[in-house]
RNA sequence: GCGCCCAUCGUCUAUCGGUUAGGACACGUGGUUUUCAUCCACGUAAGCGGGGUUCGACUCCCCGUGGGCGCGCCA
């Protein structure tokens, strides 16, 4: 028997991490089976079901690679089918009308629960047994004629033959429920797998006020979606060595229930971005130089026509030191904007006291200005030259340089940084930065009102 | 209230009766960089409690405790 399994989400809002998981486990077990992964989009309830929640759904799907072998199945076309199963099972006594609690809307269909205990085998919970007296009848058709979300679940299932029934823990109930209609319409009860949920600190299930929620969170953050895939692949399953950072591939093929942990995880946003690294250096360089490019684009810091092999040399630079690409605008903006802003704290920490670097710094602009080759080894030769000949320590140089070409106090190696921004830029930056020295506030008195 | 499920470092997990309980993130320390970060090394840190079963339990059973879910003419 081939695997065919399903994502059936219900197109009521974004798309929530818990329910992509789901999608995702689905994916791995056909992929790893050669099985066909479908798509069911549970778009019964008129009232919240919108056509933007469907276009979402199918969005965050390709975002991550879940492709389907099938087209989508949108439940609210078999409502005919749904209503006919109803019927049969009513011709044959297992379901019955009623006015339900005496609303006065009229008769819905209830299933009728048999007598017996029910039972299925979950493939990662094990043997579950509900006893018949626990499960109450249920509406399967409502009085105005609609099928209930049982009656639709189990007929589509059928229909599109579905062998592993793979979902949120939250179904566990539910399925006692199904598990019986499934043999009252006569149909070969699938497999199930009930997934652990994804909670909050506290234990609470997962929700927005937690932090980012929903696959288009993680996508506006920066995260790559193949760090996304790999981090909500390993909440709750694992591939049984000790490896972490793993290509679709591997998982694929190192997909199976059995290996996934019945408890409930929380999301380490930590471990998140750390994985998202881990991937993000994976990727080739071109990979990398235009997904920092489109950062630094929508940040208005990259403009048309800048230099490509300059953006290129950046971002082998930052290399390591970014971890998204939205990294990109607030570590290396200087890069590309030279009226980039000062860090107060470490203009004064560098730049005045306890020295005053002016002609520190003047210094350095004439020495490299005069450097015969604007190189990292000739670069470092002279500024420690320099510190020395002055009586500082080569770090005080190193530090007020790099506030003076950066404004800020992390980055790339010093050196490397400088061979990248290049003389003209360096030397620009160096002059700018000596207006910034004490001379001010921060000078002594007798020695402030300085204006050359 | 009743029913079902879950329970290993702070977090994600390995372990399927015998291990100094392993790895990763985070954290700490040290080294490298006369630079922040990176990187490297090392380190701190766990079997919810109580009974059993067994020569031997994290592992199996029972009782608690804690947490989650369900008990809709929602999905």
């Amino acid at each position: 028997m081939s695997v065919r399994v399903r994502f059936a989400p219900s197109p009521t809002g974004q798309v929530h991490i818990g329910n992509i998981r789901a999608a995702i486990f689905n994916w791995l077990f056909a992929r790893h089976h050669g099985g066909k992964f479908l798509l069911r989009i549970e778009d019964t309830d008129r009232e919240r079901s919108t056509p933007e929640a469907v276009q979402g759904v199918l969005d965050a799907m390709a975002w991550l690679g879940l492709s389907t072998d099938e087209a989508p199945v949108y439940q609210s076309s078999m409502r005919a089918a749904h209503v006919a199963a109803a019927e049969d099972l009513v011709r044959r006594g297992a379901a019955y009308r009623e006015d339900k609690g005496g609303t006065g809307k009229g008769e819905a269909i209830l299933f009728r629960m048999p007598a017996e205990d029910v039972e299925f085998q979950d493939d990662v919970k094990g043997q579950l047994k509900k006893a018949a007296k626990d499960v109450k009848d249920f509406v399967i058709v409502r009085s105005d004629g609609s099928p209930v979300f049982h009656l639709g679940n189990v007929v589509d299932d059928i229909q599109m033959g579905v062998t592993h029934v793979i979902r949120g823990d939250d179904h566990v109930e539910n399925t006692f429920r199904h598990v019986a209609l499934y043999r009252a319409l006569g149909a070969t009860v699938p497999k199930f797998a009930h997934l652990p949920m994804i909670v909050n600190a506290q234990g609470k299930p997962y929700s927005k006020r937690d932090g980012a929620a929903y696959v288009g969170d993680f996508r506006e953050k920066g995260f790559l979606p193949e760090a996304l895939f790999n981090y909500l692949a390993l909440l709750g399953w694992s591939p049984g060595d000790e490896r972490e950072v793993l290509t679709v591939d591997e998982m694929v093929a190192a997909f199976t229930l059995e290996r996934v942990h019945p408890s409930p995880a929380q999301v380490d946003q930590a471990k998140l971005m750390w994985m998202n690294g881990e991937h993000l250096r994976r990727r080739p360089l071109g990979e990398r130089v235009a997904g920092c490019k489109a950062d630094l684009q929508a940040n208005g810091i990259w403009r048309d026509g800048m230099d490509e092999a300059y953006l290129a040399r950046v971002v082998d630079a930052m290399a390591e030191r970014v971890k998204l690409y939205t990294d990109m605008s607030v570590q290396a903006g200087f890069f590309f904007n030279d009226d980039f802003a000062y860090d107060p704290k470490l203009v004064e920490k560098r730049l005045r006291k306890p020295v005053d670097m002016e002609a520190g710094l003047g210094a350095l602009h004439a020495a490299w200005a005069a450097l015969p080759e604007f190189s990292e080894a000739a670069l470092e030769e002279s500024l420690k030259a320099l510190a020395v000949a002055r009586g500082a320590n080569p770090a005080e140089f190193i530090h007020a340089s790099r506030v003076a070409v950066s404004g800020m106090g992390v980055g790339p190696g010093l050196y490397v940084m400088l061979v990248v921004l290049g003389r003209e830029r360096v030397l620009a930056r160096l002059g700018r930065a000596k207006n910034l020295c004490a001379r001010t506030d921060a000078a002594a008195p007798g020695s402030a009102g300085g204006n050359g």
